[in-house]
DNA sequence: TTGTACGCGTTATCAG
DNA sequence: CTGATAACGCGTACAA
């Protein structure tokens, strides 16, 4: 008994449950010769067969199931993205990129949000790995190894985003963050400052965050004869911590100008909320520069000096990379390093 | 023949090409008894196959295809969220909460940012139909009531956030705006302020932000004999506009304390912005209040009055509305009103 | 150039 | 309680 009766159109199938057949009865061709043209693109059709298919398609505003296409290829098309916290405007500027990037190569983002929750890593991965998605492209909390060698034996792809994971041998892209935090302190010493501390939250064994200190302690010592610095690192709502540690970066700096170097958007505004506790004016009192310039940024205080990421290309330039290996190109992991921007606003003015 | 060739343990198939007839042999069962262990939890199996399957799926780290149960169950477990922009707070927050109440249902959440982009609703929507989401969630600019009569007519239910869409017959999970303006408005109005702006962004069709304006209209024309006020649409970019129309707020005010209330955190910001160009002292010269409390609020100027909303619930009374759906409750168009939380800070307080 | 037939991994129906 | 088997919608050898 071959094909099913052919349904008159005025069955109205809802696009979601018009199946090839459908389309093939319509034009009055095969599933095979409708397969062809949307996936050979009619290369192999005649003309006439061709238009008629198309023409089927339309009337019918069918669209193939990615499932089915998914189940018989053994690919979904999907990608997974896991970011740390979508509340932090880095985060959320790369999912940007990364959705965007992903849309334009044809593939879907399934997006996973830690929410700063270690635990989770794991279960993204898990999870996102249960839904089949083609490769990952990660924004953790680094703590969990373990997470990113799950993904790895998976055989699937992993880009790393601003973050290194343990030693794995994956590509990354992230800012340059040696180059950004030379030019942030650099400047910081050109508006006169000459006590630096770099805050950080905690730093663990989160990359971004160690390279941002090191490249800081490497410009101290570089430096040694005209400026001094340390690091120090903020507990997660520990307020008090923080204004004692400005206290004492300025006592013990006499006369000289001080000024802070944060890690990331959130330490900036706690120092700056800081600043304003103690009664200190940013800028005068207190330098103050920080990586990631969210639009808020100038408009805090007399505005915030920043080291703006370039984070529309961070995202684009991971899922290309991750589209590439996709792809079944064959290289060692690449690490692209970006360059920031320097922005510099009132927080940095002594006068 | 019956079933294929027991393969060896050691064979280390990477766990996303296992499949149900894996396990099967592993466990010495048939498909379907892996199935009804997957599916019944065991319920009608005896007690030392339960066991044996149990065994064999962790040993194997087996879990189950969603495209073949997709395939198979006509269903994808997945929904489709579209947002307007991801940049800002209030869609974020939303896509926080939704994204947390997904993964508790068991569902995975596809995402769509429209990136304030009116072109690109329609292709939203036929793009996560494509992947053959259950269901949307919109939070959409509301221009193309086409996109969302696209969703209807798919048969699947959609819930809106924040915004109304044309006159659709549909859910809709939202703050409470009427009351939010009259608290808000109020609270300017006890502060002492006398002559009130409200500032939005271009309302064009957009529910929330005519919801908030006509409110706004209405409380002024409650209390005519105290306060005065008018609505002024602030265009993309034309900060000189804006200005221009809170000197003129001022103006003609004469001597009476003058006050703005801002559609949303964007507006605020840019309301911020203006004051400080104008050299006005936040609360002193320019009462301001806000929808909208993102976390720099408080940092911004002498701290940013806000309209808090609450946006975890939000997202998760609008997940939760639409898996009902899902799962084939049958009432009419709910429209579920959050209250929001007043806070106040220094942009209010004239002193 | 086009059609037939099979299998992708699951679930569901029907026997046993 | 369990096993064989037929779909689900699609892509692709293979045949015509």
């Amino acid at each position: 008994m071959p094909r099913p009766v052919i349904r008159p159109v005025s069955d109205q199938k809802p696009a979601e449950k018009l199946t090839i057949q459908d389309v093939a009865d319509y034009a009055g061709v095969s599933k095979a010769t409708v397969s062809r043209y949307l996936n050979r693109g009619g290369e192999q059709l005649s003309a006439d067969v061709e238009a008629r298919v198309a023409a089927a398609i339309r009337a019918l505003g069918y669209s193939p199931s990615p499932m089915a296409q998914g189940l018989k290829r053994g690919k979904s098309r999907l990608i997974g993205l896991v970011v740390a916290d979508v509340s932090n405007s880095f985060s959320v500027a790369v999912l940007r990129g990364v959705e965007k990037a992903c849309r334009d190569a044809g593939y879907m983002v399934m997006l996973f949000n830690l929410g700063n929750d270690e635990q989770l890593e794991r279960e993204a991965i898990r999870s996102l790995s249960a839904y089949r998605v083609e490769g990952f492209i990660l924004h953790t909390l680094g703590h969990d190894a373990g997470a990113l060698a799950d993904a790895a034996q998976l055989g699937k792809p992993v880009v790393l985003v601003d973050r290194k994971v343990g030693d794995a041998e994956v590509d990354l892209v992230a800012l340059d963050n040696q180059t950004a935090v030379q030019e942030a302190a650099g400047h910081l010493v050109e508006a006169g400052y000459r006590r630096l501390l770099f805050i950080s939250e905690p730093i663990k064994a989160i990359s971004s965050r160690n390279e941002r200190a090191r490249a800081f302690q490497a410009f101290v010592a570089e430096h040694v004869d005209t400026v001094g610095g340390t690091v120090f690192e903020a507990q997660r709502g520990d307020d008090d911590a923080l204004d004692e540690a400005l206290r004492a970066l300025r006592r013990g700096a006499g006369q000289a100008p001080v000024a802070v170097l944060a890690a990331n958007a959130v330490i900036s505004l706690r120092v700056a909320a800081s600043a304003a506790r103690l009664g200190w004016q940013l800028g005068a009192d207190l330098g103050l520069i920080g990586f990631d310039d969210p639009e808020w940024a100038a408009l805090v205080g007399p505005g915030l000096s920043a080291i703006s990421q370039p984070t529309d290309d961070i995202g684009r330039v991971a899922t290309n990379c991750l589209i590439e290996r996709l792809q079944g190109t064959q290289l060692p992991p690449r690490r692209v390093l970006l360059p920031g921007t320097l922005v510099t606003r009132g927080s940095t003015r002594r006068a």
